[in-house]
DNA sequence: TACGGCTCTGAA
DNA sequence: TCAGAGCCGTAG
């Protein structure tokens, strides 16, 4: 049946009525939900602290500050600092009359005696909830956060305080339960400086450290868990944020494990949104002092915050999505100073920026000896590409033909994981005789080959390099490969065919295997837990894959992806044995041969300083239509970028291939949009910062067209 | 955010 | 000439 024969369908016969009733349905929809709160003009005011302070929620640059609003007497004893109102907002006080302006949700941030406002002060509207949501701690803390982002506070709140759930709100929250007993060292104990970590954080102190995890499967989870049921037991609250539910899952069962139920709580997207607040609420209650969560949890409001950990700070899922998209390990960071609380950020492997934490001296390290290293890491050794001797077995699954016998051996013993490339990169040119990535002599971004001939250009600053010459081996040929077809499941099934396949990656992810003999076949970031003593070997088959992604971080994120899945294989003593298909003399695939991920980062630290990247620079990006990113650039000048300041690029932004959800910053489907880098001097993040939002909020206020979309920390610098 | 005020349009 | 639609500017 056809729609317009559903709508003739109406009863014959009374066809008036229907129209009527409709009619009148349309009515009430249009008017009930315009329905007036009362306007408060007149009321009689609070007796003390008549003025209130609110933030509106509004993350317009150029609103981004408080605004005033009068106490009428019968919300003071609700509206007090941090609880949710509505007020009206907008359409200003014209010849002595003021109407109108929409209600909008805000939150009271002080009580005051006065105001520094000249007009007459509007009252609030509505007190949503007598609930403080939004505390001074957390008030500060997305304040920090904003300035740091070039952000407006109201989104930063929104990321911190999850949307208001009546219903659970008017649920008292369970009572705290007793401290919980510390717990024994536990795994600590195979680190030197363990288990005075722990001491420090039984004493109340606020060491801090970065803490290269030995590897195996289990260790790191309860580890975690040790730390934080330490400081509980200490009498301070602790909060771990972990890069995917599956992980935070892990942490929060060993944690009930130590300190049994009541004592924290697990926050992940997935919970959904009512449990969810419920958790929260709890929290900012002080009803639970610990938090296990996902990167959201990054704002959780633990009182008396004696430890913030994060583990594996290299992961993408630290890096909030939304406006203005802080990364956890910086808000931690953040909180671990001004909260004076310890700081944890633990890994396999080690990023740049936690080696730039220990070489600051924010942090000390928090490391196993070598001796205890080799004894629990598996036996890693390389293969060449393309190395498939005369094994036809080796050859039909397009293995080196040691790849081949490893797996082989290893299968007699338990499963063996196959890590294999995921589709889809992009890959950077390098020197094809020493694979020196090719660098800009002027700014040295990246070179990206423009199409046809030999023509080069900067991928930050648009220079072209007509010539190139590779300035380690003054090789002038470059290599730039694509990615053909991948060895599959299938083609693995078929060398073993006595032998189960599994795979993992992609929407089909497993999150563990039994321990028998089997095929697992993963993509970087997808390797299932394995039940028991872990992998009886590993073969990593993506290695110049990984490695060819034209991004900063291609060394640094392949050591972290062969080092994640490597972790999971057993001790070589127990026979684990990892085969990394890669080029052996390039740097990552040393420092996985040597177990070296701290080392690793500390030179390519050393590399950053040399040619001015990130962290040893601060960047930002800048994207937008042509016209909009260069008048941004310009007032940001105006406004005072610090010295130092250097401005790379502009240059156009590729188009969002068609499929891939549009991320902040990305332009709209068939616009063609530029990013310009703005790089300073290390320490000067904040007057960088602050000279963009200046530029953001006067574009924004004088409405000059399109506002550009400012991101400091830019994660695809590359 | 949603209101008042302004401009623009089309029909009488 | 006027009513209505739609956009803009505003912000306690």
């Amino acid at each position: 049946m056809s729609r317009d024969d559903a709508e003739s369908e109406e009863p014959q016969g009374q066809p008036e009525q229907l129209a009527l009733i409709r009619e009148t349905v349309r009515e009430h929809k249009a008017r009930r939900p315009r329905a007036k709160p009362r306007t408060w003009r007149g009321a009689e005011l609070a007796a003390r602290l008549p003025v209130a302070r609110v933030l509106v929620d509004k993350g317009l640059a150029h609103l981004d500050r408080f605004f005033d609003y009068a106490v009428p007497a019968a919300m003071d004893e609700e509206a007090q600092p941090g609880v949710r109102v509505r007020v009206r907002f907008g359409a200003g006080e014209r010849e002595g009359r003021r109407e109108g302006g929409g209600l909008i949700n805000g939150f009271i941030v002080e009580r005051r005696a006065d105001t520094d406002f000249t007009g007459r002060l509007a009252p609030l509207a509505q007190v949503l909830s007598p609930e403080p949501v939004l505390g001074p701690e957390l008030l500060q803390l997305c304040r920090a956060v904003a300035d740091r982002y070039a952000g407006s506070l109201a989104d930063v709140v929104q990321l911190a305080v999850p949307p208001r759930r009546a219903r659970v709100e008017k649920q008292p929250s369970a009572r705290r339960p007793p401290r919980p007993q510390p717990p024994a060292p536990g795994g600590w104990t195979r680190y030197p400086q363990g288990p005075a970590f722990l001491e420090a954080l039984a004493g109340k102190g606020a060491p801090r450290a970065v803490w290269t995890a030995l590897p195996g499967p289990h260790g790191w989870a309860d580890e975690l868990a040790r730390a934080m049921a330490t400081t509980l037991a200490a009498g301070r609250g602790a909060l771990a944020v972990l890069p995917d539910g599956k992980s935070a899952a892990r942490v929060d069962a060993a944690l009930t494990a130590l300190v049994g139920e009541g004592q924290h709580v697990l926050l992940t997207a997935d919970a959904g949104p009512e449990p969810r607040y419920r958790r929260w609420l709890a929290v900012s209650r002080g009803a639970v002092r610990a938090v296990v969560g996902t990167r959201a949890a990054m704002f959780a409001p633990v009182r008396r915050l004696g430890l913030a950990a994060i583990w594996e700070d290299g992961d993408s899922g630290h890096s909030e999505e939304r406006a203005p998209q802080p990364h956890a390990r910086e808000v931690l960071i953040q909180r671990a100073v001004t909260e004076q609380a310890a700081f944890l950020l633990g890994a396999h492997g080690c990023t740049v920026e936690a080696a730039q934490l220990v070489e600051s001296g924010f942090a000390r390290p928090l490391a196993a000896d070598r001796e205890t290293v080799r004894a629990v890491m598996p036996r890693v050794r390389t293969a060449a590409e393309g190395d498939e001797g005369r094994d036809p077995a080796a050859r039909s699954a397009r293995l080196p033909s040691m790849a081949w016998h490893t797996a082989r051996d290893a299968l007699e013993r338990g499963p063996v994981l196959v890590q294999v490339p995921r589709r889809g990169y992009v890959l950077r040119l390098v020197c094809e005789r020493c694979r020196e990535p090719a660098r800009c002599a002027h700014c040295a971004g990246p070179l990206q080959a423009t199409g046809e001939g030999t023509a080069l250009r900067c991928a930050w600053c648009a220079r072209e390099t007509p010539e190139w010459r590779c300035p380690m081996c003054a090789g002038t040929r470059l290599r730039g490969s694509v990615i053909g077809a991948r060895r599959t499941a299938e083609e693995l099934g078929r060398a073993f065919p006595s032998v189960p396949v599994r795979t993992s990656g992609g929407e089909h992810i497993l999150e563990s295997v039994p321990g028998r003999p089997a095929l697992v076949v993963a993509t970087p970031g997808a390797e299932p837990v394995p039940e028991g003593d872990g992998y009886a070997a590993a073969l990593l088959l993506d290695g110049w894959a990984l490695l060819g992604r034209p991004d900063l971080r291609a060394g640094e994120e392949a050591l972290r992806r062969w080092m994640g899945a490597a972790s999971l294989v057993r001790p070589q003593g127990e026979g684990g044995t990892v085969v990394l298909v890669a080029e052996e003399g390039m740097r990552p695939v040393q420092a996985l041969v040597r177990w070296d991920p701290a080392g690793h980062a500390l030179r390519e630290l050393a590399d950053r300083a040399e040619l001015g990247f990130p962290p040893v620079s601060r960047m930002a990006a800048v994207t937008g239509p042509p016209d909009a990113v260069e008048a941004l650039l310009t007032s940001a000048q105006e406004a005072g970028l610090p010295e130092g300041a250097q401005v790379l690029g502009p240059v156009p932004l590729p188009v969002v291939e068609p499929g891939r959800p549009r991320r902040p910053g990305d332009p709209p489907p068939g616009e063609l949009w530029e990013r310009a880098l703005v790089r300073v001097p290390r320490g000067s993040g904040a007057p960088l910062a602050a000279a963009l939002k200046t530029a953001l909020a006067g574009r924004l206020a004088r409405r000059e067209g399109p506002v550009p979309h400012v991101r400091v920390d830019p994660l695809d610098i590359g």
